[in-house]
DNA sequence: ATCTTTCTGGAACGGTAGGTCCATAATTAT
DNA sequence: ATAATTATGGACCTACCGTTCCAGAAAGAT
């Protein structure tokens, strides 16, 4: 019933989100998307509203891969290994220094906290999911209900600052030293619960 | 010999950081900055070259009043306890719900990783020096150099993320729980390390 | 009071931003 | 083959960006 799409939506919001998360929002212009997407003004609004819309299907893109990342590595692995392979992700397994771009939702975060809050909680509330996401991990590796709690949010402030050290290309030894550093405190923390309620 | 400056350049560039540490550099326009520095465009080109220039400017100056506090309270207080006051500022002392600013030199490294390498470069090396204060602070404190060294990068991490949730609007108690899960897990470290070194 | 120097307000600049619009091309249904 | 429908390319719009420029105001020196 008439002229079809002539390109591939996915694909073309796959190199938006690659493109947002590099450069951030403002920074990147219509026309840089036009281009990379490789699509015309007017199938661009007529596919996707606006720039701002695109943004927001972006940050969806970009948070369900980023949760689905865990999700696996969680049906996969130790509850622990799991969350470990989540923070050590993209670091010693790409030797290309110039792929340094953190984390979108995080990036939004800081970008756009006081220009557009609607943008800047919607990536609050993603990073959210991710967070519970943590205590869910934590939960499974024996920690109690509270303790799980307490360590997934300390663990999202651990994630949040490690991709704000990822933007400024910190060493990978350097990186995952920390992430180590990190680790043994809220591992060690859960052993002692865990051997303390073992005495009762 | 002529005409004097009428403006105070230093309050001015102390309103302009409030202006960009709030809203960043690319959302930041000059007619924003003109207004709240209160000075005409000539007066402004004449002043600091260029809005670039003043940023630079701003950042130093962020950095060097972020630098004096943590250092005032290394002279007044115990060590562990002055850097605490560092992660615990702008917590629980003001009401005002819509001051969350953030750290502005997390956030000129996120907003400008893939803008301006300058800028990105100068803010991360500022950061680097509150790095080099934490490590003195934690030598202070009773911690063997490898020690500090690596629990000044944890820390240093952990106050990106810190400075990420404030971005967020994080509830103060939250906030200030985080911390207090950082510092135990850093002060248990120092304590167990020094015990066994006195065994020795 | 005059001259000289510097600062100041505002008009103007080219460039680019995001967004709209329309004539045309392309495709399916008949 | 034709009609109906939708996608496409590109010209065009207004608004604002950072910056430059210049005429004139203001103040010190003589």
């Amino acid at each position: 019933m008439s002229r079809p799409v002539e390109f591939d939506r996915d694909q073309a919001v796959q190199k938006a989100v690659h493109l947002f998360w590099q450069r951030g929002y403002q920074a990147t212009s219509l026309t840089d998307l036009l281009d990379t997407m490789g699509l015309s003004r007017s199938s661009f609004y007529a596919a996707f509203g606006d720039k701002r819309g695109l943004f927001v299907e972006c940050l969806d893109v970009f948070a369900s891969r980023n949760q689905a990342l865990l999700q696996r590595a969680r049906d996969r692995k130790p509850p622990m290994a799991a969350l470990r392979s989540y923070f050590e992700r993209n670091f010693g397994q790409t030797s290309d220094p110039d792929l340094h771009f953190g984390c979108m939702l995080v990036n939004t975060v800081i970008e756009l906290a006081a220009i557009d809050q609607g943008l800047c909680d919607l990536a609050g509330q993603h990073l959210k999911t991710v967070q519970d996401l943590f205590e869910a991990c934590l939960g499974d590796a024996g920690a109690e209900p509270d303790e799980a709690k307490q360590a997934a949010a300390f663990l999202m402030m651990v994630n949040e600052g490690a991709r704000v050290s990822d933007r400024q290309r910190i060493s990978i030894p350097d990186q995952l030293a920390r992430i180590n550093t990190a680790f043994g405190y809220v591992e060690s923390s859960i052993a002692y619960r865990n051997t303390a309620n073992a005495q009762l």
